[in-house]
DNA sequence: AGCACGCCGACT
DNA sequence: GTCGGCGTGCTC
């Protein structure tokens, strides 16, 4: 006797005990369950209702004692054949369960559709005139001296046939009740549809992309050659203001009339409203939107149009990737450097690694985009994985901003302790005399933790990872966090004796810096602080961008695709504090910081200034990055990767513990280095830590952690997934959380 | 993680 | 005697 039977991937199943799970199909559900359903289960001693992804259904001989599916939670399946396959990769590649990775591909609103907090589809009445329209007509003359109100409708009616009711009342300005009753008297008829939130963007009005010059042909034409022979990778070098955009609207356009859909995935939207602006004025209605500043039922409804394949361009942030369109046919990862394209929860998976899977398994190109790409998709591209394209030319021929360095060191020494040179404040000056703008940049990353000498700008480091110590106030050490190497704090300068400085400066300060040195100008600030709080970061902008002040100062905010033709003058304060940070990628952050916000120097037509306060002028990643030399920075430090083994010369995998006692945790993670030592001898593998993980205490939970790094084999990887699974069923470590990461991006 | 089962001490 | 402490093991 055969029984029907589902493999689910299970909410209730934590990381170690995931796998598919077989339930029974009580007969009832038999001819409707469907892989990509969401059932609800019982599940564990307690069965506990959980819900659960229908992942295959099939036939088995009638099983032991198999518990049931409760309810069928979806009418037609969520998630198709290829996102249940792309689910069960991630879950393996990114170290989470199957249903993490499920989960992350449907919008939130779907989540909630039989709680309290029903999001579900919004539905409004729509009136169709159920008469001819010359009868309706008739009738209209009729009553018009009776129900004037009534004939207005059958006017309207008669001439359109079908209209929203809020429309109707909006447009005859008669009373809904009107309406009704016309439906009483069999006129017309009202039904109930579904109506579709749609976020707005405003298009702006000189966004549509005309021609290009000759080098965005030239690379236009590479790219459809490309696309047309096939699936590959491609990566887009543009220098900032090289017009990247208006080549991805071009190949999208292309895309578009093969027949495909394509998907724009960007950084953060809001740090781009100039670039979704242009992309509305370009494609209207033909784009969805997905991005966090959505309410959720708007991103329901935008997921919607695109599933029903209303729309065949998706723009949106991370996880836009998972975007449901019909024919894949172009990925485009703009920026591609960027962190937040790699998520930071489970399931921490890179937007880069999935867009590729998606491609490579739909045929469809991906093309990654930045004016300083990262090091491992440099070397990829120079390797021949991608195909390299260049935009070295400035659009409209600007030129490059000129670019000077400051040495802080000097200026202390001269007796000027603040945050902002003397040279840097006499080009302020010379700009609001001007009439000019100005953006001033605070880099905020590695933030107060970094420990260095103001007079002569040394740094402690470690001396097996090539990375800069931070300090730790809990313990007054400073520990490498890569090896976990430590030493006490000290108080003076080893090199020149003077006097150590443990604190940064904040935002708030260099604004009342600039009040002393400024009283006249206005200053706008836009950090954290002041964008979360009423005004939104692009009525920030906006006010800025309309002249009501002389300097705007930000933190990273300030970097992105600004494109002011008023401000001629950028001042980098702080540009090396995010470069001691220990990190492998604190190099190259830092590099495309500093170029980025140079960028925005000198848009319009006319020249730009841009100045750099550094305590090293003398490093290379400062003075290559006021040179704006990319392909330089790139030889040094793809040297520099291979010494270290680091990526892309190998995979950086973590695992991390975290728990309530220190000693608890700390014991988790020597024995998960112990016991990967063990299955891993004779491998060429380097496993580090534990150490403290960059932000120690988070919740009065300690987390340690442990840092390999070898080629990315499946043993390899099936190593970390175990030694994760065997640690959390470890009794010695009770309360201690471990869990894996592949390249995260903050360690 | 969450839940039941079970084997100990404290209490009506 | 029995109520409840938490240590132990399993999850279709």
């Amino acid at each position: 006797m055969k029984t029907a039977i589902a493999k689910l991937a299970v909410s209730a199943a934590t990381y170690h005990i995931d796998k598919p799970y077989t339930y029974l199909i009580p007969d009832e559900m038999s001819d409707k369950i469907e892989p990509g359903m969401r059932v609800t289960v019982p599940f564990g001693r307690g069965n506990r209702k959980c819900e659960a992804f229908v992942l295959a259904t099939g036939e088995a001989d009638r099983e032991n004692e198999l518990k049931a599916i409760e309810y069928i939670l979806d009418e037609e399946p969520v998630l198709e054949m290829w996102q249940l396959k792309l689910a069960m990769w991630i879950g393996a590649r990114f170290f989470c369960t199957v249903y993490e990775a499920a989960r992350a591909m449907l919008p939130v609103g779907m989540w909630y559709k039989d709680g309290k907090r029903n999001v579900g589809d919004k539905t409004e009445l729509f009136a169709q005139l159920d008469i001819p329209g010359d009868e309706a007509l008739t009738i209209a003359g009729t009553i018009k001296k009776r129900a004037p109100g009534k004939a207005a409708i059958l006017r309207l009616m008669a001439e359109i046939g079908g209209a929203w009711v809020s429309e109707i009342t909006y447009f005859t300005g008669v009373g809904k009740q009107s309406v009704t009753r016309l439906a009483g008297d069999g006129y017309i008829k009202l039904i109930r549809k579904e109506v579709f939130r749609r976020p707005e963007i405003n298009a702006s009005k000189n966004g549509k992309i005309s021609a290009l010059n000759s080098e965005q042909q030239s690379v236009l034409n590479g790219l459809i050659k490309q696309y047309s022979s096939g699936a590959t990778a491609a990566l887009l070098y543009g220098i900032t203001g090289s017009g990247k955009t208006s080549v991805y609207i071009k190949l999208i356009e292309h895309v578009l009339s093969s027949g495909r859909d394509a998907i724009v995935l960007v950084p953060e939207i809001s740090l781009t409203p100039q670039l979704m602006s242009i992309f509305a004025a370009n494609f209207g209605d033909n784009i969805a939107v997905l991005h966090s500043m959505l309410g959720i039922g708007e991103r329901y409804d935008e997921w919607k149009r695109i599933k029903r394949g209303d729309v065949h361009v998706v723009v949106g942030t991370r996880s836009a990737v998972f975007a449901p369109v019909k024919n894949l046919g172009l990925i485009i990862l703009d920026e591609e450097q960027e962190a937040t394209y790699k998520s930071e929860s489970s399931p921490r998976y890179h937007a880069r690694e999935v867009a590729k899977y998606r491609c490579a398994h739909s045929g469809a190109m991906l093309l990654m985009g930045s004016a300083t790409p990262s090091v491992e998709s440099m070397y990829n591209a120079l390797c021949g994985k991608y195909t390299l394209y260049r935009l070295t030319q400035r659009f409209n021929s600007a030129s490059l901003p000129e670019v000077m360095t400051v040495d802080m060191k000097e200026e202390l020494r001269s007796g000027n302790g603040g945050d902002i040179s003397r040279r840097l404040a006499r080009e302020i000056a010379m700009n609001i005399q001007n009439g000019r703008q100005t953006i001033l940049f605070l880099n905020r990353r590695g933030a107060n933790s970094l420990v260095t000498c103001k007079s002569c700008g040394y740094t402690f480091t470690c001396d097996r990872c090539s990375v800069s110590l931070t300090y730790h106030r809990a313990n007054g050490r400073m520990m490498c966090h890569y090896c976990g190497y430590s030493r006490p704090a000290e108080d003076t300068c080893p090199q020149c004796g003077s006097t150590l400085n443990y604190l940064g400066s904040g935002t708030q300060k260099v604004e009342e810096e600039l009040h002393e040195l400024f009283p006249e100008a206005t200053v706008i600030r836009m950090d954290a602080d002041t964008v979360s709080a009423a005004k939104s970061h692009e009525k920030i902008l906006q006010e800025f961008k309309n002249k009501k002040a002389d300097i705007l100062l930000g933190t990273q905010m300030v970097t992105k695709g600004l494109d002011f033709e008023n401000v001629t003058l950028v001042g980098v304060l702080s540009a090396d504090r995010s470069l001691y940070v220990n990190d492998y990628r604190a190099r190259e952050r830092t590099f495309s910081m500093i170029t980025q916000v140079v960028g925005r120097a000198g848009r319009g037509n006319k020249p730009g200034r841009a100045l750099i306060q550094t305590f090293t002028p003398d490093n290379p990643v400062i003075s290559l990055a006021a040179r704006q030399d990319y392909d330089a920075f790139y030889s040094d430090e793809i040297i520099l990767r291979q010494a270290m083994h680091m990526p892309p010369f190998s995979t950086l995998f973590t695992v991390t513990a975290f728990g309530i006692t220190e000693a608890d945790v700390m014991r988790a993670c020597a024995r998960v280095k112990a016991a990967m030592a063990g299955y891993l001898s004779g491998e060429d593998i380097k496993i580090l830590g534990p150490a403290p993980a960059l932000v120690t205490k988070i919740n009065n939970r300690f987390r340690y952690r442990i840092t390999v790094l070898g080629a990315d084999t499946k043993k390899l990887r099936d190593t970390i997934s175990h030694v994760v699974k065997v640690a959390s069923r470890d009794k010695t470590c009770r309360g201690v959380a471990v869990y894996a990461d592949l390249d995260p991006v903050d360690l």
